[in-house]
DNA sequence: GTCTATAAGCCGATAGAC
DNA sequence: GTCTATCGGCTTATAGAC
């Protein structure tokens, strides 16, 4: 849809294609042994190179994970920033949510549970990253207040909450294998889960999952 | 308690009280920076030590997280896999589990959050924690599926809500402050919210829990 | 028990040919 | 774009003095 960055994107179909494999390999083999559990030498492996040719397509290891964080966090987001805003029962935005989150991570073409695990986002050089996820953890953690004060959700400690949440997001798509994960069904399975366990009236679910879905396709429209 | 193992204990008071704070420095940087991510200088510094000083406490790097993870799996494991046999209504006994968990987690001198990342437990140094590990997510199924049997839990797929009870319980303790973990009540925060999105009638609660602390009482007491 | 000195290996990254 | 060759730095662990 975007029309600039022209540069980049012109160097060749072969090129291109090998970056993407890099990328894939990379999300698998920090998930299964962490960022510095795993060498460049085995990433250019998995990717068919040999390991200084990863440095063509990269500037640093750093910046392959840089991609993979850019991607897992900006649009859960600015996704949440603008649902803070949005009208509506505070219940059933944070169903959107969860949906809108959950099937970003299970249908992302890289694994991103292995990024949000180390200390990575306590380097120096992830500091942009470590803000990004600070402000999306802060836009739940509203979400849940405004629950309470419109008495959709029940008065939890919205911190525990908020961590109790992000656990799940990452830990439901981790080491489930891929048929599972792109098993359809899955965004609502992991938020009707979590709003059982929070909503103030469990009657209300019903209500608050058709709400919930009515947003979630309406922001996604105009995203 | 145990009479046994005496030619460890007896070495001098000094060494002993060292070899502690080696392992508490190691669960803290081992949980802000992974487990690759952390070198035995900056344990040994956090410690107050040169780097071969560690050596003499412990064989090697990996041994020191052999022993957070003794700590981690251990009673867990033992303790569910009793519950698995006890007679009463699986939630009840779901409920008993998550609770003994988060408390041990959550009270234990070690931060052991950071051992159960990377892909520590896919290396083969540490297959046995693995096998520990898979037998312990084993026994949270069978309980769950348990719970499908007697009418106690809603029929939801027994890996994924596994998987959400795993990342629940490690990513509440996670990053949330001495302070707060320690908080009285955490243990039946997390179960309540759990069973609260597993149970197929919310208006069992009140009597799980009553009778999964009474059961939590009554094994505690013959561990 | 703790130290200094040091070995042996792996790491990320660069230089330069093709 | 990918290769070979290679560098400097950091890593875990050992040897041996005190």
């Amino acid at each position: 849809m975007t029309v600039v960055q022209k540069s980049k994107v012109t160097r060749g179909q072969k090129g291109e294609q090998t970056r993407e494999r890099i990328l894939v390999k990379s999300g698998e083999l920090f998930a299964a042994k962490g960022f510095f559990g795993t060498a460049t030498r085995d990433i250019a492996t998995a990717a068919g190179l040999q390991q200084p040719s990863l440095f063509f397509h990269f500037a640093s290891k750093q910046a392959i994970a840089d991609e993979l964080l850019a991607y897992s966090l900006s649009r859960p987001k600015t996704f949440a920033s603008r649902l803070v805003e949005e009208p509506g029962s505070a219940a059933a935005r944070l169903y959107a949510y969860i949906s809108f989150d959950t099937e970003h991570l299970a249908s992302s073409p890289y694994d991103l549970t292995g990024i949000h695990q180390d200390g990575l986002l306590s380097m120096p050089d992830f500091r942009k990253w470590k803000l990004a996820g600070d402000a999306l953890a802060q836009h739940i953690r509203t979400l849940i207040r405004q629950g309470h004060v419109d008495g959709s959700l029940l008065p939890l400690d919205p911190i525990l909450v908020q961590h109790m949440i992000s656990g799940i997001n990452l830990n439901t798509i981790r080491r489930v294998g891929d048929k599972q994960r792109r098993k359809s069904g899955l965004p609502e399975f992991v938020a009707d889960f979590i709003l059982r366990g929070l909503l103030s009236s469990p009657r209300s679910l019903p209500s608050v999952q058709i709400e919930g879905r009515e947003l979630l396709r309406l922001l996604k429209t105009d995203e």
